[in-house]
RNA sequence: GGCCCUGUGGUCAAGUGGCCUAAGACACCGCCCUUUCACGGCGGUAACUCGGGUUCGAAUCCCGGCAGGGUCACCA
């Protein structure tokens, strides 16, 4: 058997939806799993669409997401060049050749006749299908117009009868009725650029793609594909078709919901990893339970017997909770480094201990971007309730803050080396002299220092980070507070 | 609308005719740990879309209904 070759084939946007992402992970882990090799093919045949570096946004996405190419664009390979539009004159002579076969003609049909002819029909309730109208022009007809210029695309000459199988190793043997899911689809288009359906057949063909993964939207258009490969005598690949990834039951993950691109994930503090990871996730399971895995495992892991047949929902709060666990077995020094301008939005200018306050928040954190609003608290003291004084649990509420804030207040003051311990020791020291259970003292003046009922670290972390002064200033406003 | 695909808890999912009075994970709820929260530990609620078959036996096979999705471009 062939060596296996898969390929990823995004045209340029200049985003890469996740769809796309789960889409190249696949056809990697699936090459990599059989030995084979991954490639990627940059499909920009739609010149209209041209958008400025949207490539490096290809590469830099799928470079980051650890899906690396073995051949491509730019580290080139043995069946370059990579980029559609650098092939641009190698497919009208296909597209002449199935001409010569019948496979294919030439039609002068201008886009508003077309318009015309498609507005009619569905006036008469009718879906429109080109009518192989230039099909019946001689070949005298074909190449005088040909000669005086007049503009022609090249439709493939599709048949009208009989039904087109094939076998899809997610969706099992297929089969449609070519009335239904044949046209005369249009191969090169009037810009003597090929479109999308024929560009992709020709280069797969040449690029030896042995397996072809994609999106489900393909399922029914695939017998298209095959009667070219047919036409020209190739061996039709394999198919690999996947389900598409849902925002909910009703709609895919989109554009417009702002949340579709990899770089929106980035940008609100996704980890890279666990986004892969969970991405793996939706559609495709390994058979056993487990759930995290490096992409060294995924690969080994990798069978497309577990593709599933049904589209997944996106679930963005498992998601959520996948990063976090990710989030806590990091690096504490990249946990720190990330972090870092995170807490900068909410603390800038404030001089604390980010070291501390990153042990204190690493087990806190889900995502990134809401750093800041766990410890906006820090920065200002946040206008509060005093009814959050009461705690049944700890057998604190109002009265019992009015009659320990007093006592904790020198005692704090005393201390004169502010550091965790020294506040930790000084304040236990008391607790039984006054009577009090801990929490009673403690639920308090942590709330009275950070205004707040739950709080990243008890009173004593909190009182450390805000330091003595910040800490006794707000200890006597809440005091007055209450008063 | 034609054609095609899909249908197990709120979500991801295991399940390929008996091992299913249906696993695991997220979420949710409760308990424990704890100076709060989080982490962690333990436990709980919750599902085979419906109707017909086939079979000794069906979540698993067949048919139909219903629901959702896809596709019908000189876009990719």
């Amino acid at each position: 058997m062939n060596q296996v070759r898969t390929r990823f084939a995004p045209s340029p946007t200049g985003f890469m939806h996740l769809g796309g992402v789960r889409t190249a992970l696949y056809a990697y882990l699936f090459a990599k799993k059989n030995g084979g090799k991954f490639i990627l093919r940059i499909e920009d045949t739609d010149q209209e669409r041209f958008v400025e570096g949207a490539t490096e946004v290809i590469y830099d996405t799928l470079r980051d997401c650890g899906i690396l190419w073995d051949e491509g664009p730019d580290i080139g390979g043995d069946y370059g060049p990579y980029i559609q539009s650098e092939r641009k004159s190698l497919y009208l002579p296909y597209a002449r050749e199935l001409v010569e076969k019948g496979a294919a003609y030439y039609c002068f049909c201008t886009k508003e006749e077309i318009e015309e002819r498609r507005a009619a029909a569905e006036a008469r309730g009718e879906v429109f299908k080109y009518d192989k109208h230039c099909l019946n022009l001689s070949r005298e007809e074909v190449q005088a117009k040909l000669d005086a210029g007049v503009p022609y695309v090249i439709r493939m000459n599709a048949p009208t009868e009989g039904v087109s199988t094939y076998h899809d190793l997610v969706f099992g043997d297929m089969s449609f009725p070519n009335s239904d899911c044949m046209d005369d689809m249009v191969l090169i288009k009037q810009d003597g650029m090929p479109t999308y359906n024929f560009a992709n057949v020709i280069d797969d063909h040449l690029m030896g793609i042995t397996h072809v993964i994609r999106g489900m939207e393909y399922l029914s258009s695939t017998p298209r594909y095959n009667f070219l490969y047919s036409a020209f005598g190739w061996e039709i690949p394999q198919y690999i078709h996947l389900t598409t990834v849902m925002r909910d039951a009703q709609h895919k993950l989109s554009k417009r919901d702002g949340d579709a691109y990899y770089s929106d994930f980035i940008r609100k503090g996704f980890l890279t990893e666990a986004l892969v990871n969970y991405l793996a996730l939706v559609g495709w399971n390994p058979g056993t339970d487990q759930e995290f895995f490096t992409m060294d495992e995924l690969v080994q892991a990798f069978d497309v017997r577990h593709l599933n047949k049904s589209p997944g929902i996106f679930d963005v709060t498992k998601l959520e909770w996948m990063n976090s666990q990710y989030v806590q077995k990091m690096d504490f020094d990249r946990y720190l480094e990330m972090a870092t301008p995170w807490f900068d939005k909410a603390l800038a200018g404030k001089g604390m201990d980010y070291r501390r306050l990153a042990e204190l928040m690493q087990s806190r954190t889900d995502i990134f971007s809401r750093i800041p609003e766990k410890i906006a608290f820090l920065a200002e003291m946040p206008d509060y309730d005093t009814a959050i004084f009461f705690n049944k649990k700890q057998k604190s509420d109002e009265n019992v803050a009015k009659e320990v804030l007093p006592l904790l207040l020198p005692v704090l003051e005393g201390v004169s080396d502010w550091t965790e311990q020294s506040i930790h020791d000084a304040v236990m020291a008391k607790i039984p002299e006054w009577g009090k259970k801990n929490g009673a003292v403690l639920w308090p003046m942590r709330i009275a220092i950070s205004g707040q009922e739950s709080t990243p670290g008890g009173a004593f972390e909190i009182a450390y980070l805000l330091g003595k002064d910040e800490t006794i200033r707000r200890m006597k406003e809440s005091l007055e507070k209450l008063s």
